[in-house]
RNA sequence: GACUCAGUAGCUCAGCUGGUAGAGCACGUCCCUUUUAAGGAUGGGGUCCAGGGUUCGAAUCCCUGCUGGGUCACCA
């Protein structure tokens, strides 16, 4: 990179940069460095009566100077907090050369470089604990300028709040904005609770396929690979459902994934292309037993982070305290439209969706129709945690149906503030059943679903060989964590959300195609058809060029020349 | 995908009905030995997202595109 692409401040921390090394000090060393407290240990444990903290060995990164002439406050920041360092000009120098602290600290340090302190800890004039520096290491120079954030009595000045630049360089979201780290820890926790309450219950961590052949287990559009060596199409999962039923036939009873999904689908405030789900699967138990489940994990998630369970979603407050109401989507329905669908057909269906404004499809059938009412009419009224059970049979194709109405399954989802968190079953084991609702899913399919599940053979082999009825339970990690942490995006619980390339299309004019041989009556044309730089141009076969743009010439009915293929070939050569 | 708002210095932002770019922090130089959004003096720093158009003249108006945010649609 030329010096003409920097800025004046980066120009000048690289001079610094040199200017350290041609005084024999290495701003990258590879030494490691000791460090035996941190800045969390020195605000609430140190104690001047006691007088510990007097040898201390930290290191962290410079977030702020304050240099008045022979002495300097600055702030050093560690994975724990800031604490106030002071650095005295005769304290670092002992002898007549200066240059350490007149060259070295006030020059050639800037804000963000790492160092490492020595020296002890004491109270200051004003009364904050600060580190006394007797001798100092320069860790990590760092050569771009962080966003200056600044403090006071709790109120944030000038904040880095650029979302597009908080999420493509996260790392320096999290370097200064320090209520984001936070939420991540938070996430940690809320993953560590799950796993340790399922590990005490002897379920078992495990592992699923992410490359599959046939993506399962969900309705979604899935992301498509494909394999070199079997030269075969693979899936990124959609669901690692199938994978983790096949483990209980296998013999484990109670299995669980903290699992990545992928869907190519939409994205916005919600979702994002992958995605953290987990699922859990536990045998001889039915979606009553995992309705209980549920609210006990939830219950000792939110106090896990919170020590309490009432939390503050948006302008509602939500209280996780277990147990939680429990509405089949029938009775829901009723008591938001005060319509009772019970044994109503398709027709008489219709016509409650028409006199409810809930537009549906002439292809829709009773589940979905039935579906569509719940979600417009009733879903976002579901703001206390509320198990909503006994969906539609066409809806749940992996979901056994109910004991008491072979038209509904039992299945439940779990609604928090009027977005679903939760999704089980007691889980389908009649491999018979199964079969056919595949089949179902596949004439779905045929008339144009591109959601509708495939068939899993090896999955219908699987349960022919006997699956113990079984109850299985997936919940959304990201939106758990927003739930738990009262963020409104995903991409505030997701370090690093996907986003669009950040490269622009660089485009250059005709000139620079004329430059390359391309006649002049052409060069336009060439940017016209897609073709913005000679760069670009070059990436695509000359055969291909050369018929996508006389392609071009035909549709456009352009007066010129036709171009011929040794021509174009000449375009090629760099 | 539709609508809508935004993009100006490293960061946060001004910039009027079009007249050729400003502030605070940050940065350079100088002063300052317990400060804390340190302070004082002084100076430098810009492809005003990109491309086109209107105009004597565009950061500003118009068109197209890029990127991001919001709303909606899609999404068990």
């Amino acid at each position: 990179m030329s010096h003409l692409d920097l800025s004046e401040q980066e120009i000048i921390r690289r001079k610094s940069l040199e200017e350290l090394r041609s005084l024999g000090i290495e701003p990258y060393p590879q030494a490691m460095y000791e460090i035996n407290a941190n800045t969390k240990d020195i605000r609430e444990n140190f104690d001047p009566e006691k007088e510990n903290f007097q040898e201390v060995s930290m290191a962290g990164r410079i977030m702020s100077r304050r240099i008045m002439g022979k002495a300097s406050f600055i702030e050093l920041m560690d994975e724990k907090g800031r604490v106030q360092v002071y650095f005295n000009r005769d304290e670092i120098c002992l002898g007549e050369d200066k240059t350490l602290y007149n060259t070295v600290f006030k020059r050639l340090l800037d804000i963000g470089d790492f160092i490492g302190i020595k020296g002890y800890a004491f109270v200051t004039q004003v009364g904050e604990k600060s580190i006394f520096v007797k001798e100092f290491t320069v860790l990590s120079k760092s050569l771009r300028v962080l966003p200056i954030v600044k403090e006071k009595d709790g109120k944030t000045y000038d904040a880095f709040t650029d979302s597009e630049q908080r999420y493509r360089q996260r790392y320096v979201d999290l370097v200064v904005n320090s209520n984001v780290k936070d939420v991540f820890l938070k996430r940690a926790k809320i993953i560590n609770t799950m796993r340790n309450m399922f590990n005490e219950r002897g379920y078992l961590e495990v592992e699923t396929p992410i490359l599959q052949p046939i993506p399962g287990g969900a309705a979604a559009r899935p992301f498509i690979t494909h394999h070199n060596a079997l030269n075969m199409p693979l899936y990124l999962r959609i669901a690692n459902e199938l994978y983790l039923k096949r483990l209980i036939v296998g013999g484990f009873d109670g299995v669980y994934e903290f699992a990545k999904d992928f869907r190519n689908e939409g994205m916005d405030r919600t979702h994002n292309p992958e995605f953290t789900v987990m699922e859990i699967y536990v045998a001889y138990k039915d979606y009553n037993w995992m309705m209980d489940f549920t609210e006990e994990m939830l219950e000792k998630v939110a106090m896990a982070l919170h020590g309490h369970t009432k939390l503050k979603i948006g302008d509602n407050e939500v209280d996780f305290k277990a147990p939680y109401r429990r509405l089949t989507m029938t009775d829901a329905i009723k008591e938001h439209t005060g319509i009772d669908i019970t044994g109503m057909n398709e027709e008489q269906l219709r016509k409650v969706c028409k006199d409810l404004n809930v537009e549906v499809d002439e292809t829709y059938g009773k589940g979905k129709m039935i579906d569509e009412i719940f979600g417009e009419k009733c879903e976002h009224h579901m703001i206390q945690p509320t198990f909503i059970t006994d969906y539609p049979v066409e809806m749940s194709p992996l979901c056994k149906k109910h004991r008491d109405n072979p038209e509904l399954t039992e299945r439940f989802e779990l609604m928090v503030n009027g977005k679903e968190l939760c999704n089980a079953y007691t889980e389908l084991n009649d491999p018979i059943d199964q079969l056919e609702r595949f089949q179902d899913q596949l004439k779905l399919s045929e008339k144009g679903d591109d959601e509708a599940m495939f068939i899993d053979e090896d999955f219908v082999r699987a349960l022919e060989y006997g699956m113990p009825p079984t109850s299985g339970m997936g919940i959304g990690i990201d939106r758990l964590t927003m739930f738990m942490t009262g963020q409104d995006s995903i991409q505030d619980v997701l370090f690093f959300p996907q986003m669009r390339p950040e490269k622009k299309a660089k485009v250059e004019g005709p000139e620079d195609f004329i430059a390359i041989g391309v006649p002049e009556v052409w060069a336009e044309y060439v940017i016209a058809a897609g073709f913005t730089t000679v760069a670009k141009l070059r990436e695509n076969k000359h055969t291909q060029v050369h018929q996508q743009l006389n392609g071009y010439r035909k549709k456009n009915k352009l007066d010129i020349a036709a171009l011929q293929l040794d021509e174009v070939e000449k375009w090629m050569a760099e």
